[in-house]
RNA sequence: GGUCUCGUGGCCGAGUGGCUAGGCAGAGGUCUGCAAAACCUCGUACGGCGGUUCGAAUCCGUCCGAGACCUCCA
């Protein structure tokens, strides 16, 4: 069922599910446009990489070799098209007074805190802008060597008509030059740029700029896209198979990556170009500019008014993982909710099958229910699908509890390993089981032991108050026909 | 204005030309000293209007509504 060659991926170049077909068989090469650290990320910024997180973990499930890039910008970028705002990471150590790397730094640095809460598995390699600034230096001159780019003035830019006459300039995003050119109806004061669709490969530095790198063109600052060309490449060559990251980069961001790509290494960077959706809040985007986002330890800390409650880093997961990673999803207390109980009664499945009656035969076939475990995710990654079906492996094991089906010890061992390979491994829940401190199973042994003599007595005052006493412990005593169990 | 996506039962959220998605919530039942849990049954959902078809929620058109991108953004 583990089968590399069945995977389907939605390739946003073409717009349709293709099979995913690796450079080198049995190797992937992934890379994920990661956050700009000028503030913490809020969970919008976490969805992607939670999603992207999962997709890695299914490559590595299926046994791929994955190296798995996800780059942190640190170089400020121009916050518009005019060049005359401040870039964002500049801005930020401004106003809190300290040096832009100190900025990134304590944002990475939480960051990396909530990768680690959100289960995050730790890429390849994490590379920063600014340790590349040399490896972007010799892109852009290998592009204007091809005459694709320009110098002016100090600044370099992407010649966009010069790139139209031998590649197609839109081709991720759908969009056309000339229609392009009737939509920017205004903010075409850029001077120094020949058209008004060529963007910065290097600008100039403005004396107020905090960060400021030598170049052959004098000092100035990186484009904003050339970092993930320099960094890519660098890292995974100029070709390499999976290129991610959020819906909203896909336009400017990640078209020009192309043409930058195709520009200075005459080939496309990636085979395949994965986009996650959105995190709405209210049906709406969230985003630093409306204002309306919260950020990943609010939710857990229960700190944010837009939720009835705190809930922890699993459940929120959980909720993404219910939906599909190209569509956009909201959140609220309700979907919280019931991403909570649901996801209680997943791992009380897993709990309950260690202590299962084992039987002669099976009464339903197990293989099917694991390769539909796979037919999902195959289909590019349908973790709601997934996980509906985990939903019906749950409910055969609650069954087989109830003795109302039956496993063989063949059968109830794969199910089992299948069933935790995709709930902890694949979808990322923490497998925090063997928590049962050996010290304490003895005690409750004991109490219960004393609570079962109380109610072979009759005697529900005193079984109630034990139940009772534990329940304020957080221990939930539930009596069964085979016994009390509690967790 | 241009390009594109979406509109599913109380909520979240898949999918599909005809066969029950799933979770949560709700109703009834089984079990139980009670409770909890579990199991069973139930609501007969696919924005409006046309069209294609033996048959459409699924394809086409149109209208309404929401959103994304076109400018920094995961």
């Amino acid at each position: 069922m583990k089968n590399q060659k069945d995977l389907f991926l939605y390739n946003t170049l073409s717009g349709k599910k293709e099979k995913m077909t690796p450079l080198v068989e049995g190797k992937i090469g992934m890379y994920v446009c990661g956050p700009t650290l000028y503030s913490e990320p809020h969970m919008g910024n976490m969805r992607t990489f939670i999603n992207f997180d999962m997709i890695y973990r299914y490559l590595l499930h299926l046994g791929f070799s994955v190296k798995y890039v996800r780059n942190i910008t640190d170089a400020g970028h121009i916050t518009n098209s005019l060049g005359n705002a401040e870039d964002a990471i500049g801005k930020a150590a401004k106003l809190e007074q300290i040096q832009p790397l100190e900025i990134v730094y304590k944002y990475n640095t939480k960051f990396q805190e909530l990768q680690k809460i959100y289960n995050l598995l730790p890429p390849s390699i994490e590379p920063t802008a600014t340790g590349h600034i040399q490896e972007q230096i010799e892109i852009i001159e290998k592009i204007i060597e091809n005459k694709f780019a320009y110098e002016v003035n100090g600044s370099v830019y992407f010649d966009v008509r010069a790139y139209s006459e031998k590649f197609q300039y839109g081709i991720l995003s759908g969009r056309k030059i000339d229609e392009l050119a009737e939509e920017t109806r205004e903010l075409n004061a850029q001077e120094e740029k020949r058209f008004f669709a060529d963007f910065a490969l290097w600008k100039k530095a403005n004396p107020e700029d905090m960060q400021i790198w030598r170049s052959p063109w004098g000092n100035g600052n990186p484009g904003w896209h050339i970092e993930c060309t320099a960094m890519s490449t660098k890292y995974l060559g100029a070709k390499f198979d999976i290129h991610g990251g959020g819906m909203d980069l896909k336009f400017p961001h990640h078209e020009d990556e192309i043409a930058q790509s195709c520009g200075s290494y005459g080939t496309q960077p990636a085979n395949y170009w994965l986009h996650a959706n959105m995190l709405n809040v209210n049906g709406q985007k969230m985003s630093k500019s409306l204002g309306n986002y919260f950020l990943p330890k609010e939710i857990i800390e229960g700190s944010t008014t837009i939720f009835d409650k705190a809930y922890d880093a699993t459940t929120v997961r959980f909720l993404m993982m219910q939906a599909h990673y190209r569509s956009n999803m909201d959140m609220s207390s309700e979907s919280l909710l019931a991403a909570e109980k649901g996801l209680q009664r997943m791992f009380e499945a897993v709990e309950l099958s260690k202590n299962l009656a084992l039987s002669e035969k099976s009464t339903f076939d197990v293989s099917e229910i694991v390769a539909s475990f796979y037919t999902a995710m195959n289909d590019d990654f349908n973790t709601p699908i997934l996980i509906a079906k985990m939903f019906d492996a749950v409910r055969l094991i609650n069954l087989i509890n109830d003795g109302k089906e039956t496993i063989t010890k063949a059968d109830l061992e794969t199910l089992i390993l299948e069933f935790k390979l995709f709930l902890f491994d694949v979808l990322g829940m923490p497998a925090n089981e063997s928590k049962s401190d050996n010290r304490l199973s003895p005690v409750m042994d004991l109490v219960l032991d004393l609570r079962q003599n109380a109610r072979g007595n009759k005697d529900w005052t005193t079984s109630d108050k034990i139940r009772d006493g534990l329940a304020v412990a957080g221990i939930v005593v539930k009596d069964g026909k085979d016994g009390t169990i509690w967790q």
